[in-house]
DNA sequence: TCTATTGATAACGAACAGACATCAGTAGGT
DNA sequence: ACCTACTGATGTCTGTTCGTTATCAATAGA
């Protein structure tokens, strides 16, 4: 089971097997000739074969040296790749990123993001995993993903982040609703509306911005339900259980019965992060990250 | 180009990252623990890249680090078949034999010899090559061939040969001819028939003892037209150009317009044999050899 | 605070890979 | 028939490398 060879050996079998002249091969591989030999015969001497049938004036492969040339070739092109892979890995072009993602997140950006990332790193594999904005910050101090893409903003001491958009509010209406008869919705109209929202326990960064935003209009939102995630929230509008305000990626779901309107008289925003940890930056990290500054340059969001 | 790294190496850094632990990693490997520092450490310094982040009470791989391990446990593997391989092809069972074989030999034994030995040995390939015996004897010598399923008897020093199968002669004939009435077609009264045969060139081996038995029932065959091959033979045949003698397996062939008779009066039979060159016996070719004794005991020729 | 355990380091001896010089056998030219 | 040139094998020496033992420094857990 031990190891009877090594890469050295094979390289220098091949050599051999290839040019089927110890002093050529020699040269090939800039030894001397004896080192050569020797090393074929301490091969042999491992594999328990002869490899290669030969004279002074004359070398030929066996059928068992036919057959490690094939293997050694086949290991050498094995292990060179796995070279060439580990110098991909070192810069980062090779890898694994896991990515936690909110609602929020893809509704907006990130479907696109992901797409132009992929295509400029093909070695690196992507895992998207939906969590919600706690759920992402606990992940990351477990290193089960690298990044989070959440709601911001953020003051994570150890965490790095970049805003990566920043999205104004929309009021969802069910299309019935009086409201929905504007082109935009004045904010304090909402007020007295009954709510819908997601459960706080998972939803408490955004219903944070959701209250502060009431609040600069004056009013405190009466809540009525609490749907699990944005899925719900739809359905429970669609099903005139309330209204809600969602961030402008909403736009991106078309669902029967709803009303998606701007609101007027305010310009609050909520932002999606994209978050890591500080310092602990492996190369495959560091791409994404450098990706994704260029990438916000051309794709500038509102800040 | 150069080697930055040997088999030993990935062996002892698979060890560590897998138990994620130098001491036990090392006592798995049976060396010391300080031998694993160093080599994974000079391993580094190979690849230019940090494979494992450690301190004093933990390790863990960095990104690299698990590429590399995937490199590397696909390179040992290749490198633990490249080894099985070379075992199997110097005990015979792996490798490579190109068999020569006539017209007698594919229409005798020869497709079912083949069938049964390549289901016992299924990593030797074998590759069959139509050639007469002449032909045979030439590229046995040149190595291009390392069989020789040829017509008998061989005298040729230098050649070990077996006899596969020896085969009495039947009579062909067009199926309207006065004699194709006969159950047993008497030797005798084939003298004055006009004959086909093969082309003397090619068909030498055969033609000799065509003459030599119609020497023993004193007559000399009128040859009135010669054919590249057996296919030739019973095409001149059926189009009434003459008559000839073959051996027993021309009964494989089903052609229309054909009698295939036995003769009488003689029991004369013609050989055919393996044939090999004496002392250049490769492992895979000891295999085939001893093989073909076993299959020969059970499906004795008549001698 | 103490102890046990971790990986890193230092120093040494044995094994090994490479160099060089040389030998022995053979093909091919004369 | 001989000589020359070239082949692979062998012997010897040297520097490097690998594995060992002894030890250190750091940290988690009691």
């Amino acid at each position: 089971m031990a190891a009877p060879c090594d890469l050295r050996q094979m390289r220098y079998f091949v050599a051999v097997a290839e040019t089927l002249n110890f002093r050529r091969a020699a040269e090939r591989l800039n030894i001397a000739q004896p080192a050569l030999s020797r090393t074929v015969r301490q091969l042999e001497e491992a594999l328990g074969t002869r490899l290669m049938e030969r004279t002074n004036r004359w070398v030929e492969l066996t059928e068992a040296g036919q057959v490690f040339l094939d293997g050694s070739r086949r290991t050498l092109a094995s292990a060179e790749r796995a070279l060439a892979d580990v110098r991909k890995a070192s810069a980062g072009e090779k890898g694994h990123l896991a990515i936690g993602y909110t609602d929020f997140a893809i509704s907006g950006a990130l479907p696109r993001l992901m797409q132009e990332f992929r295509s400029h790193y093909p070695e690196i594999t992507i895992e998207l995993v939906h969590m919600v904005t706690s759920v992402q910050l606990e992940a990351l101090s477990r290193d089960e993903i690298q990044v989070g893409m959440m709601t911001g903003p953020l003051s994570e001491p150890g965490l790095d982040h970049v805003t990566v958009q920043n999205e104004r509010l929309v009021a969802i209406l069910p299309d019935d609703h009086p409201l929905a008869r504007l082109d935009a919705v004045p904010l304090e109209r909402l007020a007295g509306e009954p709510f819908v929202t997601g459960q706080p326990a998972f939803w408490r960064h955004y219903l944070n911005h959701m209250l502060a935003v009431c609040q600069t209009a004056g009013f405190q939102p009466r809540i009525v339900q609490e749907a699990y995630n944005s899925e719900g929230i739809f359905g429970l509008v669609a099903a005139k259980m309330g209204v809600t305000l969602l961030v402008e990626g909403a736009r991106n779901y078309h669902r029967q019965g709803l009303a998606i309107r701007p609101l007027e008289g305010t310009d609050y925003a909520v932002p999606t992060v994209a978050a890591w940890i500080e310092g602990e930056i492996s190369p495959t990290l560091g791409r994404f990250i450098a990706f994704l500054g260029a990438w916000l340059e051309t794709h500038a969001p509102d800040r």
